[in-house]
DNA sequence: CTGTGGTTTGATATCGGTATCAACCAGACC
DNA sequence: GGTCTGGTTGATACCGATATCAAACCACAG
């Protein structure tokens, strides 16, 4: 008997149901310490019997607050993001939040229609994975006064707020270790870093710990890839085919170590005896390849879990200035260095 | 002289700017055709002049049409997912919709949630990837009368419509494919089947093959596993362990196989000397193992893709039925087998 | 000059809620 | 009793768009 369709059900149902008005009810449900248990209880009774399911795009706009969040990523389809997508949509779901994905393919004009989308179903936030935003992305976003945290790498000069470990300070740590373990000559294999903030952080990271090892940066041992298991194979090879072979590869990106390593097997090249590898990632994969490769443990997740965190903070008025949180990142060494 | 933030641009000073009425610029943007050309240009330059951005909320509201899709997935970290949701993305952003994703975390309790929260959200349309729902998601589902596609499995009882590739054909056809290819004893590995459809299709697909073939099915050949690397390994472990060894474990689960054939590298085992292996999805990392993983083709991005294209199909008011889609697989014979 | 039909435009009500402010009531206090 | 207080409740005006219907306009046929 309440199942036709057609008929939507409104709050005035509800409230000719319980006999009260409307307003009582939009109390009931969104304050009920402001209204008396009784009504209350007559109030939540009328929603079941009439089956009402609010009308979240009325009340938005009514009151001119929102409870949807909107995350864009370079893609969709990269796993890596997913521990990070995780933790964004844990947080919003406990506070009664929405979450919505779209997708900037790596470009800023594609980053720049999805904010655009968002800013038009009027978000109450906005989570970008990307740092670099074209002139009227940023134009729209101050416009429109909602709060961002920005994810990709610690930019020195954020919209707002951003979340994130450093990819500096990350490659620096892990081109230092495999100094430290008396590799000689290493090698650098990154994503193209032309429109990729997070790529060139890691170069300039690696080329820093050179510098500090007071080791020349041999360019012949630094590559740009695209991402993919055929790619870090590729690289690989081409590296070793070089007159003066690396004795290590730090793979920074994506899953390039796990084609070299299984390229490597191949081979029967030894590693890390023939070459030593290492990774940026913590995929769980990496601890499972033979061997087991070193690589950096990246707070993915909590990056998601404290972007959430900081908007939700900022729309429930408490924060208010713009904030940096560096998360910290750790080395895990294993039997491929 | 345009960006102050704090006041919102609203269609009426669109209007005002460019001399009409709200109505007008409404039309200019919605359905331009049935403005005169001049007009149109001064609206355009107007919005261009004010910055306007918008507002769906009230337009949605108004016109009591929605351009938001929900999905919701068991899983958001399952990468096996990612190729599903870049098709749905794709397809809807083409379109002018947006994406708005929930987890239901495996639980018909959790997708009833996920579902109310859409619903609330008064999405044109709901894609649900699990087929198994509680009366009252049901029940809600049917009040809306929003459309929905469920992607799961095939399921004989749709709520409305269904694009999926059929679990039980598959299975069975990876199991006929080891048969055909001489191995005798043929072990299954699934995951846990209780709250799983997609687990007990498979299973179901494995013993017809064995039926067809006249052969006995040994329950000691049948393991389910949580997912997982490690997983896939501890499954090969206990089957070789058993007094009669299966020649040829079909792993038909997430990243089982992948577990499973590293811990034979690490064994010595040859693959598919001592044992053969085959896997259920077409993850890249398959065909680069050593050696290279026999597995089924599945068409993860075309049931994303046809997804969306059904509902906006629906929504567009051009086809009215329901449907089921039953997309076709393929079996890819590698090495390992 | 009038009538007809088609195109372009605008006035107004409405979508389903919430903000705001006023009304009401019981008890506390003077 | 009168006044004040705090806690409940309701009337009404929006929020920012679109649906609907009527008016204005135009060209052209009769």
């Amino acid at each position: 008997m309440e199942e036709s369709p057609g008929r939507t059900v409104r709050m005035r149902d509800v409230a000719r149901a319980a006999q009260v008005s409307t307003m009582t009810v939009s109390r009931a449900l969104n304050t009920p310490e402001r209204v008396s248990p009784e009504v209350r209880q007559r109030v939540a009774e009328a929603v079941q019997a009439v089956g009402y399911v609010p009308n979240r795009l009325a009340g938005s706009l009514s009151s001119r607050r929102s409870n949807m969040v909107g995350l864009v990523l370079p893609s969709i389809e990269n796993s890596l993001f997913a521990a990070t997508v995780k933790g964004v949509s844990d947080v919003l779901r406990r506070a009664g939040h929405h979450l919505m994905i779209a997708e900037s393919g790596y470009g800023p004009e594609a980053e720049e229609a999805a904010i655009r989308g968002f800013l038009e179903q009027r978000v109450a936030g906005l989570i970008l994975h990307d740092t670099l935003h074209t002139e009227e992305a940023v134009r729209l976003i101050r416009r429109a006064g909602v709060p961002v945290v920005e994810n990709g790498t610690l930019t020195p000069t954020p919209l707002d707020m951003v979340v994130s470990y450093s990819n500096r300070e990350a490659a620096r740590a892990m081109t230092r270790h495999l100094a430290r373990l008396g590799y000689r000559r290493i090698a650098l294999v990154t994503l193209p870093a032309a429109a990729n903030q997070r790529s060139r952080d890691r170069q300039a990271g690696y080329r820093a710990a050179l510098a500090e090892l007071r080791r020349a940066v041999d360019p012949a041992l630094m590559l740009e890839m695209p991402p993919g298991l055929a790619s870090g194979a590729e690289a690989l090879l081409r590296l070793m085919d070089r007159p003066r072979r690396p004795d290590a590869v730090f793979f920074a990106g994506d899953v390039l170590a796990v084609g070299a390593v299984l390229e490597c097997q191949r081979r029967g090249w030894s590693v890390p005896g023939d070459v030593a590898i290492a990774a940026f990632d913590n995929i769980d994969l990496l601890a499972h390849l033979n061997p087991p490769v070193t690589t950096l443990r990246l707070p993915r997740h909590e990056i998601g879990v404290r972007s959430a965190e900081m908007l939700l903070e900022r729309l429930s008025g408490r924060q208010t200035g713009p904030a940096a949180v560096d998360l910290r990142f750790e080395i895990i060494q294993r039997a491929s260095t």
